[in-house]
DNA sequence: TCTGGGGTCCTAGGACCC
DNA sequence: TCTGGGGTCCTAGGACCC
């Protein structure tokens, strides 16, 4: 295999069932057996009598054992039982998850400083210098498996850009190592597989070209340019390019990464409810949840969207399929970081409706300078009690402190 | 029994200012 | 009294990723 050829030697790095993986690591009884991991640490309540109580939520990860039996990822938990009455539900910890994710970045800087941190399992490198990149992909498979742990496998797709590495990793699982050459090999690889294969072509782009008669990249590529961008607009030059196997986009280190754009929170209430008292509380609870986001990243933002997802919307087929995320409103405030502040500004524009999820984020963000608030006498001391409250949150827990506000329900909201 | 949660980017119309 | 055009912001929605 020949990788002279290779103008851009780009490789993906992509774990296996990463959090099932890395509880498997670090609990022996686990490994071996079938796992599924919920997707979120607030999925899960402890009760009383120390039993757990999962929500209701989807599989974040499921192991490989568990695949074996027709589980996969987002799949609700009763249905992972049905397919697999033995499965072992296991309550999702993203603090572990980061602590492994921030070990394997430490080594993988050891071999290029063009990183990009794709997700929390995900990586992009572009290799400079001579070496081969199947040696150190071989390389670094070995130094995970020696400094990270044995069960945590991931899979390795080396090619000449982004799209055909990630492409290249996700086609042998687990463990692969696969490399597209070139772009010959690339079409050849593309004609066999289906259009949502690749990454950025979802269920709803797929449909689309579904109706225009094309169901497979050797097709797209029989359609000219100027009527994919009627049809998609300037998407369509990347399915035009994508059908091809171009891509021209960067690998972005992570030290020339922007800032977030946009902070949010969403929770998913016990049950559908209309009750205003509950949602009011749940909207308390993401607001602050923000606004100490924001105050440890050091920013201030200006636009609130607040969205909901009600009984209907969440059964409805364009949900369930593109992760469609419900209706909402948005309104523009001054620069805060104020979770108060947020909330008021949510929920001027919260429109009272029976719901089973409620979101807010935060968007328009910009660094915290004296200039951004507007801190009167009252505003300072203000300040002074949010740092407390972060402090104390921060070493005891979430709403180990929480506004007076949270629990008394003195917040009304302004005759309309 | 009946699909979570955290993000990104793009488009388009209307308002507003100069 | 009437009004063009460019730029920017706001609001709302759509699609994708993991």
């Amino acid at each position: 295999m020949s990788l002279t050829t290779i103008m851009r030697n780009i490789m993906h790095i992509d774990f296996n069932s990463y959090f099932a993986s890395v509880e498997q690591q670090a609990n022996p009884h686990l490994r071996g057996k079938p796992i599924g991991v919920t997707g979120g640490d607030k999925q899960s309540l402890r009760l009383p009598d120390g039993s757990l109580r999962i929500k209701r939520t989807v599989l974040g990860a499921a192991s490989i054992e568990a695949k074996k039996f027709g589980v996969k990822t987002g799949m609700q938990i009763w249905e992972a039982k049905r397919l697999c009455p033995q499965i072992i539900i296991v309550p999702g910890n993203s603090d572990k998850y980061l602590t492994v994710t921030t070990k394997f970045i430490n080594i993988l800087k050891d071999y290029t400083p063009y990183l990009e941190v794709f997700s929390i399992d995900e990586c992009f490198l572009q290799l400079v210098g001579g070496s081969s990149p199947i040696i150190i992909a071989q390389i670094i498979k070995r130094r995970i498996r020696d400094e990270i742990g044995k069960f945590i496998k991931c899979s390795v797709g080396i090619s000449y850009n982004k799209l055909m590495a990630k492409l290249a990793g996700s086609l042998q699982k687990p463990d692969g190592l696969v490399v597209i050459e070139n772009e010959k090999k690339a079409m050849e690889v593309l004609d066999k597989i289906p259009l949502d294969e690749i990454c950025g072509i979802g269920f709803r782009i797929k449909r689309r070209l579904n109706n225009m008669g094309i169901f497979n990249f050797k097709s797209l590529r029989g359609v000219p340019l100027d009527i994919l961008l009627l049809e998609f607009k300037s998407y369509g030059n990347f399915l035009y390019n994508a059908s091809r196997g171009i891509d021209h986009t960067e690998v972005i280190p992570f030290f020339e990464k922007e800032e977030v754009k946009s902070i949010s929170h969403r929770y998913t209430l016990e049950c559908d409810t209309s009750d205003v008292e509950q949602i009011k509380q749940s909207l308390l609870k993401l607001t602050e949840l923000i606004a100490r986001n924001l105050r440890a990243k050091k920013l201030v933002g200006k636009t609130i969207y607040c969205w909901y997802r009600d009984s209907v919307i969440a059964r409805s087929e364009a949900t369930w399929q593109s992760g469609f995320t419900g209706n909402g409103m948005q309104s523009t405030i001054i620069y805060t970081q104020d979770g108060l502040e947020i909330f008021k500004a949510a929920w001027e524009i919260w429109n009272e409706r029976e719901i089973r999820m409620i979101g807010i984020s935060i968007s328009n963000l910009k660094p915290i300078t004296p200039q951004n608030l507007t801190l009167l006498p009252e505003g300072q001391k203000q300040e002074k009690i949010i740092q407390a409250l972060d402090k104390i949150n921060n070493k005891f827990g979430e709403f180990s402190l929480q506004r007076a506000i949270l629990l008394n329900n003195s917040y009304q909201r302004r005759p309309q």
